[in-house]
DNA sequence: AATCAATAGATAGCTATGTATCAAATAGCG
DNA sequence: CGCTATTTGATACATAGCTATCTATTGATT
């Protein structure tokens, strides 16, 4: 009949759950302002490289490959939140920059996350969440895929 | 360069990277046999479920809604796994049944999982699988409401 | 200098997820 | 009985992820 899951069975199941109802109550939450998951993302990680980034740059920050980035900054440029420039030292990249418009959007994405990680992390202790995002970083290391965030230190390949 | 997120600033982003890989490592491994998540979680949750279960109760299980099953399902009776069945009951309703064919195809996906799961928590203590699946549970239950599929596992414990 | 390999970004096509909406069947209420 | 609300599954459309492939540019080798 039905059998049980154990707790490592039922893991990849949850996890997958997980990150779709998070995705969802950002989504719930930004909607009202025209953003979704992978625009607040990737202004947010915007706002926080430096100068000129490079859109491979950007890719790596947020976590996603190249084409996945295009759409969403052809959206972002399209809304008047960013824009692309051609550099003349390397005529193939394009750095990404914010425009003054992004400045209230941003404000309004830091409040929102704020509110959802207070929602979110209310009843877990400090301890917990830090072995929680252990666990995610090795199984992201397992399954061939460092963070792109630690890959950047190392630069090299 | 580096991250300027805190743990629970970077936990989010984290959940969503890792769920991502998860599904890309079984997605690889079962692609030679035209398995994709959506098909394998269908299938396998299905050969859980009592028989004679509608898709509404199918998707409750896997965790998605009705649209996103509906395609699935689409696809797996194409490929001769699966078969919807109107019922003289309701004439609504239509149960989903396992096709002879599929048992193969659920000893593969039961093999993979099982060998992805050896890959994925080989360093990692009972402790902190529990830990971690305790905290997504609770983020779960933060997110509006306990996941319908987590509420058929436990129930029959 | 010319050619070939590598890199950055863009495009096309696939899969998959969601919301909104629809038709059909059922259930409930007057 | 007849009207309305609810439920079930299907469809349409939008968002977003991926790989494969294309163009333009750069770099390296001969």
């Amino acid at each position: 009949m039905t059998k049980p899951l154990d707790d490592k069975e039922q893991f990849g199941l949850r996890l997958g759950l997980v990150a779709r109802l998070w995705r969802a109550e950002i989504d719930r939450r930004l909607a009202t302002f025209g953003l979704t998951e992978s625009r607040w993302l990737t202004l947010l990680h915007l706002s926080r490289l430096p100068q000129a980034a490079t859109q491979r740059e950007l890719a790596e920050a947020v976590g996603v490959r190249g084409p996945t980035l295009v759409r969403t900054l052809d959206r972002l440029e399209a809304e008047g939140l960013i824009e692309r420039r051609t550099e003349a030292s390397d005529r193939r990249t394009k750095s990404v920059h914010l425009r003054a418009e992004a400045a209230p959007v941003l404000e309004r994405i830091e409040a929102t996350a704020a509110a959802v990680r207070a929602q979110i992390f209310s009843d877990l202790s400090q301890a917990e969440v830090t072995t929680c995002l252990k666990v995610l970083e090795q199984i992201a290391g397992k399954l061939g895929g460092t963070p792109r965030a630690m890959r950047l230190a190392d630069e090299d390949r």
